[in-house]
DNA sequence: GCAAAAGTGTTAAAGCTACACCCATGT
DNA sequence: ACATGGGTGTAGCTTTAACACTTTTGC
């Protein structure tokens, strides 16, 4: 019946690598497994591929069950395959990167799977090949970062710039000169002035702005020059 | 016997983006396929993944199966999933880039796979979602030649400025100024005077370079502000 | 009043753009 | 000698980096 009668057939899971930002480190979000295999350790969130489903289905159905949200940025980003990176079977992982605004995740769902925010310092070690999955979102992150307007994905819908730049420091890890960010980023003409003020504070109250969603798509490459040399450490 | 018994196992193909320069314009190498399905429209080289192999060993098969060449520079860029992307079976395409100089051909392996070199615009339809995988490699040269030394792939290993700045005008579509271009790629350091003069040139011979390989690494990030604006048209 | 963080201005250096000019080669 | 393409120089503009100063707020 198989018209491709010589060919093997695999597993496909996929796994998704989720960050947040808790205002001054990058956090992801990790599940200390309840099941077998490798119950105890920890590992990225994942699943197994559907009958009838495409790979970003799967990946938005893993993101929903682990945080409740819908309509999240998420980008497949690399595949692994090698040949024993699961000891159980054959398997290739479909591997996908999203980014989460840490404030709107669903607390319940995050108990039930045992899910914990963890910044990058505090990550233990993962399963199987998860931590080169890490490795490489963390690369794809701060390539994608410099290049376009995709930071927003991880703050409040209103934000101060001092939370904008404390983010960017923390993808590079790097300090910014406080004055040159924010005319760099005003020059974009992607943030608009909401009039309000970040109430919370504790001295001078920074201005709120918000996402320019009009020019979001003009600008896509905005940034491209933004950053001077991501990726180097 | 099985470990994870509800997980569904699928077929597992690697498809390859095969691209060349031959002086004017970046041309892809596909294949008029002479075995069914889709008999007799053209396609990506491709196969499907054997049992013992990792996916880039794949690709590197696949790769040398149709070219004869080993080392050639080849990524995995993205991966395909649709449900019904292939009408015979469900199939994933592992999907892998590659950049070869297109003089280094094997003609007689190429003939046996019905295999030629088109031009972005003689490219036709091609089967599945290949147009689609296309896309996205053209994509990603954009971004990738404009943020490392990549181009040189593409080069025989002793090269002119004004080849190379042929190329990088065939990879953006644009015309970029002789004088500043020559400026701005030898202020990286990455290129070597051989000594040598390029004796096909019609007129003035041109100084052959090649690339220095002790820089090549360090200065992987020495193209990060090199083009504009690569993936606006 | 003072400490801490936000917001605005300035200036020198560096980099980029848009040019003009000269050189080498084949016809 | 002249047409063609290669190689180098430069002036003016824009962008960037590195600074100092003022404003707002809580204690």
């Amino acid at each position: 019946m198989k018209r491709y009668p010589d060919a093997i057939r695999i597993l496909v899971a996929i796994d998704c690598i989720i960050m947040g930002f808790d205002g001054t480190a990058i956090k992801l979000l990790l599940i200390k497994r309840n099941f077998e295999p490798e119950k105890g350790n920890w590992s990225l969130m994942g699943g197994f591929l559907h009958q009838n489903e495409d790979l970003e289905a799967g990946a938005e159905r893993i993101l929903f069950d682990l945080t409740g949200l819908n309509n999240i940025f998420v980008e497949h980003i690399t595949t692994a395959g090698k040949i024993d990176r699961d000891p159980v079977e054959r398997t290739i992982s479909v591997v996908f990167f999203a980014l989460i605004n840490i404030n709107n995740q669903d607390q319940e769902a995050l108990n039930a799977h045992n899910a914990q925010w963890l910044s990058l310092e505090e990550k233990p070690e993962l399963i199987f090949d998860h931590d080169e999955m890490v490795t490489k979102a963390i690369e794809y992150l701060r390539y994608k970062a410099a290049l376009h307007p995709l930071g927003f994905e991880l703050l409040p819908e209103k934000f101060t710039i001092p939370q904008l730049q404390k983010l960017y420091e923390a993808i590079y890890d790097m300090k910014l000169d406080r004055r040159n960010f924010s005319r760099k980023i005003l020059s974009t003409g992607l943030l608009v002035d909401t009039g309000e003020k970040y109430e919370q504070s504790a001295t001078k109250k920074a201005t709120l702005y918000q996402l320019n969603q009009d020019r979001y798509k003009d600008k896509f490459f905005a940034f491209w020059h933004f950053m001077p040399h991501p990726g180097i450490d």
